[in-house]
DNA sequence: TCGATATAGTAAGCATGCTTATTATATTGG
DNA sequence: CCAATATAATAAGCATGCTTACTATATCGA
């Protein structure tokens, strides 16, 4: 265990600034680091990932990539992989690349559709279910983890709230 | 423009389920996608970041790390590449390979320490203290849409929960 | 019908994260 | 004092994201 220092801006909707003036407190544009948006975002979106790679590691022989793989395609059903890229939003090719290795590892098939010849269907393995169930259990685990001490009034208004950020992010960004 | 789906979990805290069973709500450990905890802060992190990206791509000539690097430097001043590399949570190897790049840009120095010759102290050039401006202007625009629509009263708010979970992750990560 | 356009997938090359191992230098304990 | 240990930086190799460009196949419109 290390302590954390709050000064870092992954997400970079905040930047750590030189000065220490208190300015009239303004909780979208503040200089205090602890405060940033961009910089608590970022933290807590890596953290999370990180801890669900640690919790994982001992029982899911699977990156955390290729688990949202799986959980996509347990969720959507056989997908081409266009559609999987999308779903992932990352670009095809990235997705292409994933689903080489899963395939040489045993996690997913890919088979060609006689109906349009452009396409492969991506299917997971009865192996890849087994495995998707532990890390749900870690994942579940972890959101424990995140919101520990939190009232239910106070989870559900997180959630709320964030879902209003990605609500007015997604309106803007573009891939 | 385009639609975002909200089924992915790059944090993977929570998982898209196959079921669509409508149990007892609970907002640690939900069913419902939209409402999962890893999903939405692994959505918004990224959102957030791309968003950076999109802005800043015209005006700021350095990668999102990068600009990681240089607010760092501006606000703990000159540092060795093992504090940075802390401040930034990443491993030295990485800290030091986007230090190379930085170094061949022009955007920061490397100067041998007398005192420890293990040691090489990091600094920015005055060329990238100017860029460095631009990129806060951009990541304070980033924050303003991120919350918009919200009361001051909830910006506060969702910044008080978000730095409630960093705690509560940060006690339990370890690099 | 056929040329233009769109879509699915892949290739190549880069950036940035990781782990493990190596080298150089400091520090510490017997 | 010197051997063991710790620390700073780097090297090598992998995973996963990106962009740009290419091939194969479908579809659409004049």
């Amino acid at each position: 265990m290390r302590s954390l220092n709050y000064a870092r801006c992954a997400g970079f909707a905040a930047i750590p600034t030189m000065t220490n003036e208190t300015l009239s407190y303004n909780p979208r544009m503040t200089t205090q680091l602890e405060e940033r948006f961009g910089f608590l975002i970022s933290d807590v979106g890596r953290l999370t990932g990180k801890r669900f790679d640690d919790l994982a590691k001992s029982s899911v022989d699977l990156t955390r990539a290729q688990c949202r793989v799986l959980a996509n395609l347990a969720h959507y059903g056989d997908v081409n992989q266009a559609r999987l890229a999308d779903l992932l939003e990352v670009a095809p090719i990235s997705a292409g690349r994933l689903l080489d290795r899963m395939e040489e590892g045993g996690w997913i098939e890919r088979t060609a559709n006689p109906e349009d010849r452009r396409e492969r269907q991506v299917r997971m393995t009865p192996k890849a279910e087994r495995t998707l169930g532990k890390a749900r259990k870690v994942g579940d685990e972890v959101a424990l983890e995140a919101l520990n001490g939190f009232t239910d009034e106070e989870a559900k208004q997180l959630i709320a709230l964030l879902q209003r950020v990605r609500g007015n992010l997604s309106r803007l960004v573009d891939r």
